[in-house]
DNA sequence: GTTGAGCGTT
């Protein structure tokens, strides 16, 4: 039985590690002094080059038959710090950037229900709690300059930003509340859910999965059939999909069109509706060939364990499952029941 | 000068 000099770096102090019968060393055995180390390298004297290990299955093997592991100085690799972030591959690097990118950004808030006499500067002054306010802004009715008792807030930080949002503030005696703006049109949108359009036959559902993971845990894709040149992403966060609108997504060599996934009225059995394309909703999206979210499998995403839903900062005030779908600060009005469900 | 659910500009 033998002894191996290992130290965590070139020059210090080395540690002897005992070999296994074989004359191997287990990567257990060197993980149990080094915890993070990966290999091992040493010296060469004469030509003063740095050589590796061989590794195998837990196994590192000593530099020569004959001599075993010699007198050399034996010091720990580690995997390197920037690599081990993503420990796939490349592109989900460049997913996790541009995945944290977009959501950093600040958009406009607005606030509801103030009093009518705030005005732009009470209305900054307020929010200034939360951290660098860029704009404060009262609606008001053009001749009059009475104010309409809303107004909109921009933050210079997302962290305030979502601080604030979807919770009641006491604003000059009244108790208001921050959205994010419908004008954002996304107020009839599936959470989680993209439609991607522009597809050509040959873009399947793996494509698509592979393509679109990049920017989170894709946990349904859907392609109608018959083959109608589009199909459905679902990712399980549902911020995911407006970090991907209005960008170009090349798949196969296609340019696909990615936009919001609209709800679609389902009609109920024996109480049909005549037609969806007829109905309120005046998107200009083909993508009304949806099932009512909350039903579709894909969507339990309030029952899913690994769902950070409820776990987003902006929504840690109300926990009831029954309370999920209002719980979403990007939906101004709130999820509703279909009436296909009842 | 009243009211109290909503959704604004560039």
């Amino acid at each position: 039985m033998g002894f191996v000099q290992v130290s965590e770096k070139e020059g210090d102090e080395p540690i002897e590690l005992p070999v296994e019968e074989d004359g191997t060393l287990l990567l257990s055995t060197l993980q149990a002094q080094f915890p993070e180390c990966s290999g091992l390298q040493y010296r060469i004297v004469e030509t003063k080059a740095v050589r590796g290990v061989r590794s195998n299955e837990g196994r590192m093997y000593s530099p020569s038959e004959e001599s075993g592991w010699g007198e050399y100085h034996y010091f720990c690799v580690f995997p390197k710090k920037n690599k081990r972030q993503s420990d796939d591959n490349s592109e989900n690097s460049v997913a996790k950037t541009k995945r944290t990118e977009p959501l950093l950004r600040c958009f406009d808030l607005i606030v509801l229900g103030l009093s009518y006499n705030t005005t732009d500067r009470t209305l900054r002054e307020f929010f200034e709690t939360y951290g660098d306010v860029v704009k404060a802004e009262i609606k008001r009715d053009n001749t009059s300059g009475q104010s309409k008792g809303f107004g909109f807030v921009r933050f210079g930080s997302y962290d305030a930003q979502m601080r604030v949002l979807s919770k009641r503030h006491l604003i000059d005696g009244r108790w208001c509340e921050v959205k994010v703006p419908s004008s954002r049109g996304i107020g009839n949108q599936v959470p989680g859910k993209v439609f991607v359009g522009r597809c050509t036959e040959d873009i399947g559902t793996e494509d698509l999965r592979e393509y679109f993971s990049q920017f989170g845990d894709v946990i349904d894709v859907v392609i109608p059939k018959p083959f109608r040149g589009f199909s459905f992403v679902t990712f399980l966060d549902p911020y995911i999909p407006q970090l991907l609108w209005g960008e170009d997504h090349i798949i196969k060599g296609v340019s696909v069109r990615v936009s919001s996934a609209d709800k679609k009225v389902v009609p109920k059995k024996n109480q049909q509706i005549q037609s969806c394309k007829n109905s309120s909703n005046n998107n200009t999206n083909n993508n009304n060939d949806l099932d009512i979210f909350n039903m579709h499998a894909a969507n339990n995403f309030n029952m899913h364990p690994g769902n950070n839903f409820n776990m987003h900062p902006a929504n840690n005030f109300i926990m009831h499952p029954a309370n999920n779908f209002n719980m979403n600060p990007f939906n101004p009005h709130g999820y509703q029941m279909n009436r296909a469900m009842n």
